[in-house]
This record gives C-alpha cells, sequence and structure tokens, in this order.
DNA sequence: ACGCACATGTAATCAGTTACATGATTCT
DNA sequence: AGAATCATGTAACTGATTACATGTGCGT
C-alpha cells in the first residue's frame, strides 16, 4: 500500500484524537481554519461520523444538556487510535495539494513528531519541483502579450518561495526539538 | 446572478482565447502550471471541450500533419468571446480556493485590465479575512498540546502574508499601469 | 412573534478522477 | 522489438456540495 493519501475521514478521527466533538463542533473548527482544509459542510461530515461509527474507530455519547436540546458527542476509541497510528506511519502519497497536506500536517503533528519530518521534507520536494517547472514556464512565456498566464506563474512563485522559507524554519526547529529529546 | 463562479469549462474557453489548441496541449499547459490549477485528467479535458463545441463556443479542425496522426485543434468562436467577456465582466463570487483565483487571475489577466483590480483586491480582503480567522484561532489554541493545529495555523498565516504582499504589489503596479494608459 | 444560532441528518446532483479502450510515432 | 510519448475518447466511480427536512433555545 505504498503511497495512500490520507482522506476526509481519516482527518476527522485525527480531529476526535484530540479531543472528542460532535459533528457541529467539528463543523465550527474547520471553519475557523478557513480555507486551508476547505470548508467541509455537514453533508461531508456527519456520513464520515457515521462510516467511522460503524468500523468502531469512534463511539457515540448522546448528550442532552439542560432538557432536550440533544448533541452526540463522538470519541474515539482504541481500535481508532490504532488505526490512526497505523495510517501516520504509513507511507503517504506526497498529495500535490495544500488541503491534503494540512490535513496530513495537524494529524503527524498531533501524533507523530518523528513522522513530522519526513512529512515536511517530502513537501519541500513538491514545492520546489513545483517552483521549478513554473521557472521553465516563466522563461517558455517570455515577454508575451499572455499577462494572465505571467500573472499566474509570479503569483505561483511567489507562493512557493514563501512555503520553501517557512519550510525550511520548521524543519530546523523540529530537528533542534528532536536533538533535544536526544540528551 | 450576483456571484457566479468560473469553472473548468469557462476556464478552458479562456485558454482557447489565447491560442488555438488540441485537448493534448490544454493537458500539456495545465501540467506546466504544476498544482495551481490542479491537474485535470483527460476525462476533464475533453468533455469539457465537446461541451463547448455544443455550444458553439469553439469550433474544431482535424489536422493530420504528415500522415495518419490526427490531431483536433480546438479555435473560439465570436460567440465564444462574447460569452467569455460576458463572464468575466460579472462579479465573481470570491471563490475561497487557489485554484479558481488562478483560473480567473489567467482569464481577467489576458481579457481585462480593469477587471483585474477588483479581482485582486477582492482576493484580497478574502486573505485578510482568513488571516484574521487565523489570528483569532491562534489565540484560542494557546499553547496546548495540539502540535499540529499549531503548525497548520502558521503555515495559514506565512502563506496569507506572502500572498499578501504580492497581491499589494500587483495592486500598486496594475495602477500605475492604467494611470500609464490614461494620459 | 420572528429570526438567528444551535444541532442532526438524508437525497439529488455534480465535478472530476480512475480505469479502460484504441491506435500512431519516435526513441533506444 | 519494446517502451515511451503523442493523441483521443468513454464509462464507472467517488468525493463532496447543495438543497432539503426537522427541531430546540435564545435574544429582541
Amino acid at each position: 500500500m505504498a503511497g495512500m493519501t490520507i482522506n476526509f475521514v481519516h482527518f476527522v478521527l485525527g480531529l476526535l484524537a484530540d479531543r472528542s466533538m460532535s459533528g457541529y463542533d467539528i463543523r465550527c473548527f474547520l471553519k475557523s481554519l478557513g480555507w486551508l482544509v476547505g470548508n467541509p459542510s455537514f453533508g461531508a461530515i456527519y456520513p464520515a461520523l457515521h462510516a467511522l461509527l460503524k468500523d468502531d474507530l469512534v463511539s457515540v455519547e448522546t448528550v442532552s444538556e439542560s432538557d432536550k436540546r440533544i448533541r452526540k458527542i463522538y470519541t474515539i476509541t482504541d481500535a481508532g487510535r490504532q488505526a490512526l497510528a497505523d495510517w501516520v506511519t504509513q507511507p503517504v502519497k506526497p498529495g500535490s495539494n495544500v488541503k491534503s497536506f494540512v490535513m496530513q500536517l495537524i494529524l503527524i503533528g498531533n501524533l507523530s513528531p518523528q513522522g513530522l519530518t519526513t512529512h515536511l521534507e517530502q513537501r519541500r520536494q513538491v514545492v520546489v519541483d513545483h517552483r521549478a517547472a513554473l521557472e521553465q514556464l516563466a522563461q517558455d512565456l517570455g515577454q508575451g502579450v499572455n499577462r494572465g498566464q505571467r500573472l499566474a506563474v509570479e503569483y505561483g512563485l511567489t507562493t512557493a518561495n514563501a512555503e520553501l522559507v517557512w519550510l525550511d524554519e520548521m524543519l530546523a526547529q523540529v530537528s533542534t526539538e528532536l536533538d533535544a529529546d536526544r540528551i
């Protein structure tokens, strides 16, 4: 199974590993992340929760605070934690899009400090390749009339460079932290 | 129709407005843009082309260079250019994701220098809001144990700030260009 | 009384990927 | 001879959005 990509269901499980939540809570949290992980609707969240429940990776507790208003709090099970640990240690296909990078970043950041380095390095490679492709394209375009293409390429180069700076910072930070742990 | 978002079909039409291409050519070009607009497959490109053809927004010419190898070159029609002009002048819903921003950037950059300012300003607003949300979240998280969330937020803040710098640069550049045109 | 935020869920639909099917040309 | 690239297309599937359906609690 070399090269599996985590999906939304895994991600939801990862969030529940951090703290028990209801579907509504998950929605709120994801909204607060802005467009980093998109803006998943209830039509995506509830089915994900039901799927996890079916596989016994989470358990539900129906809470009726005060009177009649029901909330369903989902809590990760031992099997769920095991499944998460398995996914996180598996090699992940360097998914090209920001969304899956961030989802994995959250999962791995919480669960596996060692895996973090690999994940960041993998992302680094993806961004470096992307930047190289854009630089090539910039040359090919030359100073033609297609302003749109040139703007898009410049946009891509700017964001790619900013991301690389951040990635290098984080990689340095993580490596010093791991060194500290070793002592 | 306030708030329509351009889709992939519109985008393909926009590319054909720049130069006539085959489906394969479009694929190659989009590939060279890396993950800026995703990595659309032929299963997306050819149906898009067929849809445009059905609406007479493009025309085909089957070219048999050398011998037997066929290529279908798609060329935008007058109706197609009209449709594009309509879409571009319509107010676009500030789509949250990079993909639709870049697609619109290419279209608008090529077709409407005036619309560019609006598009960039709209994007600016989206990014500013996004950054504000992330800053709020950073405060709420505090220095808890959830390293993943904190990393994601920092990542989002870094990329958002880089994007804002670029947007401001571009806005300044576009405005001086428009001034130059006015004289 | 009315509307808004809270809260859960399902069904229709849609956009796009994956996988398949086909065949020519060029490189090694 | 075989692989890689060029080149077009369709059908099944998937992941997610949109729209719908339902109901409570709180503020004005």
